[in-house]
DNA sequence: TAGTGTGAAATAGTTCACAGCA
DNA sequence: TGCTGTGAACTATTTCACACTA
């Protein structure tokens, strides 16, 4: 997941649980293929599969949104549709701004996925005048400058920041103050908002981290069968690594302290 | 959030919750700014609010690793860098393969926080013949025949899978065959992978999508306050818009039904 | 005295298992 | 008969609040 949700954290009390509104689009999707196939109905164990979820939770998902299946049937794909459209407010018009039009900027500009789904790139804004007027995906890149005359005039509620670091949190406060209340924030960088404004974050270097974490648990728990073999030996090479990459420091006070989870491997830690 | 795991749902028993593992990256950040700024010490307090999160779930969060801050003083920057590098698995060298080098697969390949954290990109890869060749972010794309023996000459076993969604299904079977044991998929797509094989999901589809569910609640909350002003009245359009979009279609059956969670706008309802 | 570490309580999310309906 | 809808049990996660200690 590259995803975690700021701001209102309990407030929702009798709304659709934030894990359920998260599979929803999962759900849309697989729905969507079935009926580019005409299926017309489909039973919770099938779209389940489909999504990549258990059939209870799909059930219970959808019995937060109501009562739209037929027992002993399933679920008429058309309606269902139509159901999570508009449950996720897809069934009107978002216009959406990409700022920051570098390699990522312009990619999210090219992604189809966007148009697909009640979603419109009003525009693209870039901090550098050389980009000024340059079309990327069919659509001139205008200047941060014009960044608060863009939104309002276009309506829009949503932002895309795919710009460097340094650079989000300034631009964040300048969507907000235009009117820009969700922020899909691809930066690396944590974002500080005002109540009432919703950011979701997108973070290759955190998955790839996540990953690395079950990976290095898989590797530790086979010991006998290396995981990742030729080359550079990259198993043995661990713990030379571990001394070499982040010198261990003089522990700040000794005192007891509990091993690791996994057991402290003893040429690593520090003395 | 863009995420989402698969496999090994519950199997983890004496283990770091996931949940906490999802933030370790994010306080590594934090962390790793603090020590380039040569701060040496942080409370949970600083480090929390730097990283995004309230003070006890941090503190929570660093129990599972072990006691390694100061009472009245609280952690040594340099050592908590180290800990949390460690319990990642960041202290090895991890060799990654990117899969589909389009436009999403370009900014991955020249996105610098790959390189910055103990991953290293070992090969780009691409299905088109007119790319191989060609250098990307200062590397040669190489084609789809050679991904298996790329794969086990560098020993991967972390994939990016970039390519359109029809063929990530493919890549990742043969990415796993050749030895890749987790995945982080940007095809908007879900993965059916074997037992011990992780796929982590990013998907700027249904982020969005999250976002428009939050924001039309916003809307529908403040009736009064137009969120979004402007041009093509927005707000005004949604109840026609809904109608257009998605037919709704009769219903299967009649019967009675729950009103949707926030009750429903009677001229959008099938009859 | 300031700030960690952690049981215990509260909340959120998942899974079970089955009643009930088409 | 087959499959939904959902209470109830269970598991995970967050938050509280305070004992403890450097």
């Amino acid at each position: 997941m590259a995803t975690g949700r700021t701001h209102r954290p309990a407030t929702r009390s009798r709304g659709i649980p934030e894990a359920t509104v998260a599979r929803l689009p999962l759900y849309l999707r697989a729905l969507t293929a079935l009926s580019e196939r005409s299926v017309p109905t489909v039973s919770s164990e099938e779209l389940a599969a489909a999504a990549g979820v258990n059939s209870a939770k799909l059930r219970k998902d959808f019995s937060y949104l109501g009562s739209y299946g037929t027992r002993g049937v399933g679920y008429d794909v058309e309606y269902l549709v139509y159901q999570i459209s508009r449950e996720l407010g897809l069934t009107q018009d978002w216009p959406v701004v990409i700022v920051g039009i570098g390699n990522l900027g312009a990619a999210l500009a090219n992604y189809g996925g966007f148009a697909s789904r009640g979603f419109r790139v009003a525009a693209l804004i870039d901090a550098d005048p050389a980009m000024a007027g340059k079309p990327v995906a069919g659509m001139p890149v205008q200047h941060t400058d014009d960044l608060e005359k863009i939104i309002r005039e276009n309506g829009v509620s949503i932002g895309v920041i795919a710009t460097p670091a340094g650079a989000a949190q300034q631009v964040s406060e300048r969507l907000i103050a235009a009117g820009v209340t969700s922020i899909l924030n691809f930066a690396p960088t944590v974002l500080s908002v005002p109540d009432g404004v919703d950011v979701r974050k997108v973070d290759l270097s955190i998955e790839l981290q996540i990953l690395a974490f079950h990976e290095q648990r898989k590797a530790g728990e086979d010991s006998a069968a290396a995981p990742a073999p030729a080359v550079g030996a990259v198993t043995a090479a661990a713990e030379a690594d571990a001394a070499a990459v982040v010198p261990p420091a003089a522990r700040p006070a000794s005192g007891a302290r509990k091993p690791g989870p996994e057991g402290d491997v003893p040429a690593v830690m520090p003395a």
